[in-house]
Parts: C-alpha cells; structure tokens; sequence
RNA sequence: GGGGUAGUAGCUCAGUUGGUUAGAGCGCCGGCCUGUCACGCCGGAGGCCGCGGGUUCGAGUCCCGUCUAUCCCGCCA
C-alpha cells in the first residue's frame, strides 16, 4: 500500500489534471456494462471514481469488490461534464479517472444497510453488535468528531483558566450512601474489595488539601444503577474543584467555560450570565429541578383559591399541608381519548390518584369535576389559568413536591402533544442555561427514618443556616448548585464543608451515620481536614450529556463510542462474560445460584 | 422489582374472521447495460414467523410463560 495524496473529501477543479492516489472504502458501485462508478469513502468524504471501458481488467475486478471492501485507487482527476456534475457533493464537479485499482481488503456482505436513511431504522442491537460498521456512517462519526472537538475545548479553556489535569484512582473502595458501586475483589487482599468510582469527589478534595488549588479531569465514572438513555453506566464527568472561592466565583468559570465551549464547538455566542432560581422557584413554577424553559405552560398554584373549597379532593389536600395547582395545556383541548388515557397513567405512575382537567370546548367547559365547582371558584380558575377556548387544564392536589413533579410530568408531555400538532417547537439549537440554587442540604427519608444529604454528605450549609442544624435540618440550605440546560441536567455541585469538625457532625449527628462506620469510610478524609484544608468547592458536569446535546442526539448511546445496552451489555464485545473456576479461587470467590 | 412498545427473509415491513402454497421493497447471486450518483432492465436463491408450552381438525394470527431490545417508574449521595 502506498501513500494517500489526498482525502475524499478534498478534490476540486482546481486539482484537475492531477495524477491522485486514494484510499478508502467501497460506498457503493454503479456498473453500466461500459463505464463504471465508485464512491470512495474515508472519513473526511466522498469521491466518485470512474472506470472507462478500455481499463478493461480494472473494470472487471471493480465489478466484484463489494461495498464496503477497502480499495486504493490511482488515477487523474478530471473535470465532469456540466451535465454530469453533482451538486450534492462538495466533490461533485470532479471525479478520479482510475488507473490502478487496488483491493487493500474485501468485506462480506454488511448486515444491515450503511446508508443514510435506511440504517436510522434498523434495530439497535443490530447496530451496536457491530457498532464498528454503524460508526463508518458519517452522522455517527461527526459524533465522535463532535465530542473530540469539545474536550479539546474544555481543556483548552480550563487550561488558560489556570486548571491541572490530574488523574485519579479509578479503584477506590465502597462509600455508604450514594449510588450502588461496581465491587472488584482484591486479589492481594483476600476477602477485601475495591470499588469503581463513583466520581472522583474524595480524590479532588484531597488534591485541594495538597494545595493544587485548580484541579480538572475528564473523569470516567461508574454507577452500577439501572440505565436510562441519558444514563451509562460508565461515563465521563468534567470534574473540576477550586480552592479559596465561592459561588459566584464557580458560577463566573462554568458561564466562561460553557461560552468558550460554544463559540468552539457551535459558533455561537451565549448570553452571560446564565439566570438562577431557587429550587422551589423551578418546582413551583415547571415542576421539574431541571426545568426546560424553552417553553412557558408555567404552573399556577391555586392554595387560596381552593381552602374553603366543597370539593373534597381539593380541599383535603390543602387541610393537609398540601398544595393544589394547575397547568393550562393551550390548544390542547383537540387531545384524543387515547392520550388522554396516557396523561392519566403517567400522573398515576408519579403517585396521583387521578388526573382531573378543564377542556373548553365550544365555548363551553368540560370536565368531570365541575360540578364540583363554585361560580366564584370558576372565575378564578379562568382568570388565573387564562383559560380561553381551545385549552385543556389539568390539576394536581396533594403534597407540594409530588404535586409539582406531576404537572411538570404533565406539561412536558403536553409539549410533545402541542409540538405533533405543530402548535409549539423546541428548538434544539435554542440554548436556555439555568442555575438551580438554594437546594435543602437534607431531606427526610420516611423509610429509613433518618435524613439523607440532598446532594452529598460534603456540602457546606449556607452560613446563615448554620444555627438551624440542630434544630430544623430540613430548613437548611446547602451551597449547591446545579447546571441546567434545555431540561437536562447537565451536572451539580457545591462550596464544601472543609472544617473537620463540622464534616464530623453532619457525618454523624444529622445523617445519623455510625462513627465507626464514619472513622472507617471517611477517617483520611476527616484527618485530611485536620491539617489545613482551605475553603474549597466544585462541580461535575455530564461530558456525554452534554455532547448529546451539542449534538441533538436523543441517547448517550449516539455519543459513546462503544456503549452499552440497558442490561448494561456490550453486544459486540459481549461483556460481561463468564470466567474460569480458577480466575474465582485466585480472588476468593465462590459462584452461588443466581 | 414494576408498566408500556417491538420481535415474520440479511435489513425494513405487510400478513384480513384462526384456514391449507407466508408476501413486498431493499440487499444478495446470475445475466444485460458507455454517464450514473437511491443507476436501470431481466432472472434466481433466500423463512425455527424470537423461544417454550397450551387451546383447536387446523396457530404467524388466540391464551400462558419466557428471552431480547427499547422507553418510563423505582433506583441514580
């Protein structure tokens, strides 16, 4: 094989005359008997190639290399004839006129179409078995492009922000709370575990106690949790930590970082700084702490409305310290009993009891809990829901935080609707960041009866808080934040506890943690504190998340080179697999029955 | 652990009320074709109807179970 002069991407007129050589695969073949065609394929484009009757053994060789077979080709190239140019490809006014072609290596026949258009529907697990022949196609490639174009950003930006890339263990041991971990027995350790990472949070806060005051990885993390298509269960975080700052001060880097990330990667500029609202603003409001806010069909709370309401449902769940609230679907009173039925089962799925509406119809109201309604209630629901013909309202009573995710639930779905109907659109490429600030630093876990860290055990309380954490731990704020956009989550993070002894009590007095368990699982880390740790705090974002949407993909699977399958199994490779009797002894294991 | 959707030729799909020989397009194989770029034309091969059980004279079709993929709930500090 000889080297390539040229990609296939690449000839124009103005190579003409040129003597080429090309390498690449077989797109497709078109024979005439006389002339023939080949698009030449590599990564950066396509190229046509013809064959002229009078190379005869070319032409008769061509005919047999099948799709997708590896070819060098030499030959001149030539200008097309204006009737014959193709304005589709960039290479369209040109073509290669072969001389000498060569099979570098033929393939078998592909299992499922490569093409544009054809391969968007062929299932899946086809697709990932042989994942290599699905990234051949450009859309998949541009993605892995895409996602190497935006590390390169990153690191680019954090590296004139003044950040070191250090890389931290992958094994490190089992962590009470948080998310279940992937366990790899030691073999020098009998009986002992390591555990895959999580996220790199102990790690990057040991490196501030070492002083590197800017530290960034793009970290690759495990969860052995059930997987969703914006969940892998390894995937990679930008992962960074400061040391001597505050909120503001990581709001100003991330906006800095994400606009540096956009001009790069998507040319555009974003509007800084990103807005921020509380926790309770997003829940009361879109029902959601990770709200899209491409849209409005904000939710209107309607405590007051219904107090002294005779409608029981409403009524009891506000005697109760609930709440009750509506979202007013606009245009969407033309729903089909069949989605209907589909807003129901998914508000019962969240936990309601059922799922009662207002249509206007014909300038009437439509609903079964109508006459349940005062006159007074009717106006006020009109006025406040802005209820015109054409609507369709949809309510939730009860406590406040399932209340709101329901309709939040409720109001995406609605969106969808609206947007089949040509009624509402989300643009993909429309950027809403947001800030989501002021969470509760705990919340009470009926089950265990305990509280558990919102977000995770090193969260610093917000100062004025403080007092409030013997008394009323679920008042208190915690110095989180978490990055929104379009919503998806993009990533979290917090101004941590660096005092040991404050880290102590949150460990064991709030959460309720044993201190041997604590002396055992975050003993360094206590003592760490001891000597010196400055004030310090970060954040995680979601690289593969944040691909995906750079890339208006709807699943990680589209921006991970090799991923995963809901089971957690890669089809091509196939892992998991089984092992030997012997790979077990040599780590202390014994297979039980499943 | 739970709910929804899908599984028929290599791929994408159709298959009526349960009815005797399961179809189409693309791909594949063979032939023809000197300007195509989704080339065209002619011919051909190709089926464990996901798997297991049941109902029935008869099952791709109905019932039960199961497997796989996917979306969601739980879970994801």
């Amino acid at each position: 094989m000889e080297k390539r002069t040229h990609h296939c991407g690449e000839l124009r007129p103005t190579d003409a005359g040129a003597k080429v050589r090309l390498v690449g695969w077989i797109d497709s073949v078109r024979d005439h008997g006389g002339v023939l065609f080949v698009d030449l394929r590599d990564r950066e484009g396509l190229t046509q190639v013809v064959v002229h009757p009078g190379e005869r053994s070319i032409d008769e060789a061509l005919a047999h290399f099948k799709p997708e077979s590896v070819l060098e080709v030499e030959g001149e190239v030539v200008l097309r004839e204006e009737s014959t140019i193709n304005p589709r490809m960039v290479t369209g006014e040109v073509e290669v006129a072969a001389r000498r072609v060569e099979l570098l290596n033929q393939s078998r026949t592909p299992p499922f179409p490569l093409e544009e258009g054809k391969a968007e529907k062929v299932g899946e697990d086809l697709r990932l078995r042989y994942r290599y022949l699905d990234l051949r196609r450009r859309r998949n490639f541009e993605a892995l492009r895409l996602r190497h174009r935006t590390a390169q950003a990153v690191r680019r930006a954090l590296d004139a922000e003044g950040f070191l890339e250090v890389e931290t263990p992958v094994l490190f041991k089992s962590t009470p709370e948080g998310a279940r971990e992937f366990l790899v027995p030691s073999r020098l350790n009998p009986g002992d575990c390591y555990a895959l990472v999580q996220s790199p949070q102990q790690y990057k806060q040991m490196l501030m106690v070492a002083g590197v005051e800017r530290y960034f990885q793009l970290a690759r993390c495990f969860r052995d949790e059930d997987l969703r298509a914006d969940r892998q269960p390894e995937f990679t975080q930008i992962d960074l930590e400061m040391s001597f700052i505050d909120r503001e001060d990581l709001y100003g880097l991330i906006e800095r970082l994400m606009a540096a990330v956009w001009r790069e990667v998507e040319g555009t500029e974003l509007s800084l700084p990103f807005p921020r609202l509380s926790y309770a603003e997003v829940m009361n409001r879109y029902g959601s702490d990770k709200p899209d806010r491409r849209f409005g069909m904000e939710l209107v709370g309607l405590d007051d409305l219904f107090a002294e309401s005779a409608f029981k449902v409403f009524a009891g769940a506000l005697a109760s310290g609930g709440t009750v609230k509506a979202v007013n679907a606009q245009g969407l009173a033309d729903l089909t009993q069949g989605e209907l039925k589909h807003l129901e089962e998914t508000a019962k799925s969240l936990g309601a009891k059922g799922l009662a509406y207002i249509k206007v119809e014909n300038g009437e109201w439509r609903s079964p809990i109508l006459k349940f309604l005062s006159a007074g209630e009717r106006a006020g629901l009109e006025e406040r829901l802005a209820l015109k013909e054409g609507d369709v309202a949809f309510f939730a009573a009860g406590d406040w935080e399932g209340s709101c995710t329901i309709l939040g639930r409720i109001r995406l779905e609605a969106a969808t609707l609206l947007e089949k109907r040509g009624q509402l659109h989300r643009d993909p490429r429309d950027w809403r960041f947001l800030w989501v600030v002021d969470f509760p630093l705990m919340l009470f876990d009926a089950e265990e009866g305990r509280y558990l860290a919102a977000h995770h055990p090193f969260t610093a309380p917000v100062e004025e808080d403080l007092e409030l954490l013997d008394r009323e731990p679920q008042a208190v704020r915690g110095q989180h934040y978490d990055l929104v956009l379009n919503g998806v989550e993009l990533g979290g993070g917090s101004i941590r506890i660096h005092r040991a002894d404050l880290q102590k009590k949150v460990f064991e007095e709030v959460l309720g943690l044993d201190p041997q368990v604590v002396e055992d699982r975050f003993g360094y880390l206590l003592e760490a504190f001891s000597y010196g740790a400055p004030p310090h705090g970060g954040i995680a974002l979601g690289f593969d998340r944040l691909v995906a949407l750079l890339a208006d993909r709807a699943s990680l699977r589209d921006v991970v080179a090799f991923p995963k399958t809901q089971k957690g199994q890669d089809l091509m490779a196939a892992a998991p697999g089984s092992v030997t009797e012997r790979q077990l002894r040599d780590l202390y294991l014994q297979a039980v029955e499943a």
